[in-house]
DNA sequence: CAATCGTGGCG
DNA sequence: TCGCCAAGATT
């Protein structure tokens, strides 16, 4: 890649965005960092049209950090809803607790400072410090990867994970100052998932498609898959899932038998859920649980902080 | 590094 | 219908 490819790259591609973006909330320009912060946090493996209305009323709930920071986070799981990965929304109000106690209440910056809180990685920290305080940095999501990853080397689909290789060529092709950064890293991600898609990219609307290196070779499959596949049906993931489910909508839900922990005192469900909550469970396909099963999954909740036992019961932290 | 972690819409 | 997969992070 040279400048000037480079360069006709950028220009098509912001050209594209300023006709076809979404008119999402967290691009408004009077969208506070922390807004920005909240949107990445839920956009992480988790669909736009799911993540609008309850980024709405999150922010409406908790329009600050301290907000957030000062409720209790089982109310942070609630307000979570069914858009999934609920330890996210106890990394979110983590992440709110440590930007109260270390940045005065404001979401930092400083991209190392971003990376440090809690549920922050380098896409999310990269991305607040792009979209949120316009600096320079290389945004490198599933979308962007597999739209650099086509069109400039004929990649058919992201691997498991970025490489230097395309940090490297992403910072290479990273406008100078920060609201160009942002605007283009903002475009390339919307190319990919408007256009430039995983499944039936729509090559005939794209504005790239004359530089494109992948349907200049005629659009190959993926030889070596990249990302491992999500196991669902019948897992422990569906029960867990199940199990936070009764939880959100109304629990605690009662355990069927109890016990002391001689070291620390503290009450372990010892036989599984009674048995209405089982009925509940079972509605579910293909979930057929024995006790085994559920403590073990009910301590894992426990241990990640998504759920307490207390007089016999499993619910929300307090 | 590979496994784990939810959910639901769509082709 | 049912497998694919969506603005990743953590251990």
């Amino acid at each position: 890649m040279n400048d000037v490819d480079a360069s006709a790259l950028r220009r098509k591609t912001v050209r594209w965005y300023g006709r076809n973006a979404r008119d999402l909330p967290w691009r408004h320009s009077d969208c506070s960092p922390w807004g920005v912060l909240v949107s990445e946090f839920m956009l992480q493996q988790t669909p736009v049209a799911r993540v609008l209305p309850v980024w709405r009323s999150w922010v409406e709930t908790y329009p600050a950090p301290a907000d957030l920071a000062a409720a209790p986070t089982g109310d942070a799981v609630r307000a979570w809803g069914r858009l999934g990965y609920p330890r996210r929304a106890l990394r979110l109000h983590a992440a709110a607790t440590a930007i109260v106690r270390d940045h005065g209440g404001e979401v930092p910056p400083d991209n190392d400072a971003l990376l440090a809180l809690p549920g922050v990685g380098r896409y999310t920290a990269a991305a607040v410090a792009s979209f949120a305080f316009q600096q320079a940095h290389p945004v490198l999501d599933t979308n962007i990867r597999r739209v650099l990853g086509r069109v400039l080397t004929a990649t058919p689909e992201p691997s498991a994970s970025p490489s230097a290789a395309e940090y490297a060529l992403a910072a290479r092709l990273l406008p100078a100052t920060g609201n160009a950064a942002a605007r283009w890293n903002s475009a390339v991600m919307e190319l990919g998932a408007l256009v430039c898609t995983a499944r039936t990219p729509r090559c005939d609307d794209c504005p790239l498609r004359t530089d494109c290196a992948w349907l200049r070779a005629g659009r190959p499959a993926a030889e070596t898959p990249g990302r491992p596949r999500q196991a669902w049906h019948g897992t422990d993931r569906q029960l867990r899932g199940a199990i936070m489910a009764v939880l959100r909508a109304g629990g605690p839900v009662v355990l069927e038998n109890f016990r002391a922990d001689p070291a620390s005192g503290a009450e372990v469900p010892e036989a599984g859920l009674g048995a209405a909550q089982i009925d509940a469970l079972a509605r579910l396909r293909d979930l057929n649980p024995d006790d085994a099963r559920v403590d073990r999954l009910i301590g894992d909740l426990c241990a990640d902080g998504l759920a307490v036992t207390r007089d016999g019961s499993l619910s929300l932290p307090q």
